[in-house]
DNA sequence: CAAATTAAATAACATCTGTTGTGCTTTTTT
DNA sequence: AAAAAAGCACAACAGATGTTATTTAATTTG
């Protein structure tokens, strides 16, 4: 009872799906309505039946990508901090499946920055990974850094995916798969090192 | 001699600029030759008298963006490791004009994704950025950790950097120039922390 | 089975896009 | 001063875009 409750009428989810391809193989500036009508193999009449506008289904891409996102997160059972490098092979784009998704997370990223109603659904959606990435850190605490601040330390580790998730969905040649993973394994191992009592 | 040496008269940069206001304002997918010219004050022909096309007025404008960080980037002399500190505090997006540079930055990054005269100068730009961090961090070797692999670490620092340069310039409310600092600060400070040797 | 709702196709719209061509004016060159 | 070139405005183009009817077919409801 707290949402909306729209109702999702598988169909819908087709017409996102093939936008959602569309925008992989063309970029979001080429997804016009047109194009995602062919790629559905139908015309722009389902997409006005099932969306008042095109910024309706921009939302909904957006909260379907969300949603993998998030999915990908919640899939990896983290007990130990070396789960974390699981965790993040399962969400960077190490593989043409994920760059496509960071890819287009990232082009509705930018397109938010000029889109009020896209950057209020972007927000929430990193709202939830940071809750997440801070919940996962909390549930590891025990066995990190003594003096580690959850809440700044989730925010950096989700900056550094982010820029190595850029990096390797825009240029993999020079942000290849085995580079990403190095940077943040460096990054969480330091985490997980509890010798250090840092410099205070 | 080394380069092509195209003359850069004047008014080509001034197109450029405008363009650059309006990227900024409106976003670069809004940024039309109609929508620019009119914000030059002038009409459809200076642009095309001028350029080609479109897509070689949009590379000037990544260059001359590109330029502008090396130029930050340079404006800083690195003799401590604090002074890392005021090089990040001069590139990342803490205040209005640096936020739109990011903005216009990340817009390019994205639309390179699907352009590949694009994505060679993007490419071109962002080597150039790795290697004058390599060599700032070269050059504080000396004060830095000891066996600190340069490279490597100048990867993760410009990931770092994009990482929260892309939430700094998008959502600011979420990342304010307080955070971007303590982040990358705290980034920076381990690495001129030379007590510790690792692990190995 | 009839009526009503839903699904989808088709056509038309006004607007905006990058590009091209033409002509006028100013500056530079010879 | 004559000739040439550069700078720029203006108009027109073909095509694409989001949106809005209008129609026809399929499905559900009574």
């Amino acid at each position: 009872m707290g949402r909306p409750a729209e109702k999702q009428s598988e169909r819908r989810q087709d017409v996102a799906q093939a936008a959602l391809r569309v925008i992989a193989r063309e970029g979001l500036e080429r997804a016009s309505m047109r194009a995602i009508a062919a790629e559905l193999g139908a015309t722009l009449g389902v997409l006005t039946h099932y969306f008042p506008n095109k910024d309706a289904l921009l939302r909904l891409i957006l909260e379907t990508v969300g949603a993998e996102i998030r999915e990908a997160f919640d899939s990896v059972p983290l007990r130990r901090p070396a789960d974390l490098h699981a965790l993040i092979g399962e969400i960077l784009p190490v593989d043409g499946p994920r760059r496509n998704l960071w890819k287009i997370w990232l082009s509705f990223a930018v397109a938010a920055a000029d889109s009020p109603a896209l950057a209020r659904e972007h927000a929430r959606e990193y709202g939830e990974l940071t809750v997440r990435m801070a919940a996962a850190l909390t549930r590891l605490a025990p066995q990190l850094r003594a003096n580690l601040q959850v809440q700044a330390e989730a925010e950096t580790l989700i900056c550094l995916m982010d820029g190595v998730g850029l990096h390797g969905a825009l240029m993999p040649e020079r942000m290849p798969p085995s580079r990403q993973r190095a940077i943040l394994k460096a990054h969480i191992d330091a985490l997980a090192r509890k010798e250090t009592a840092s410099h205070a």
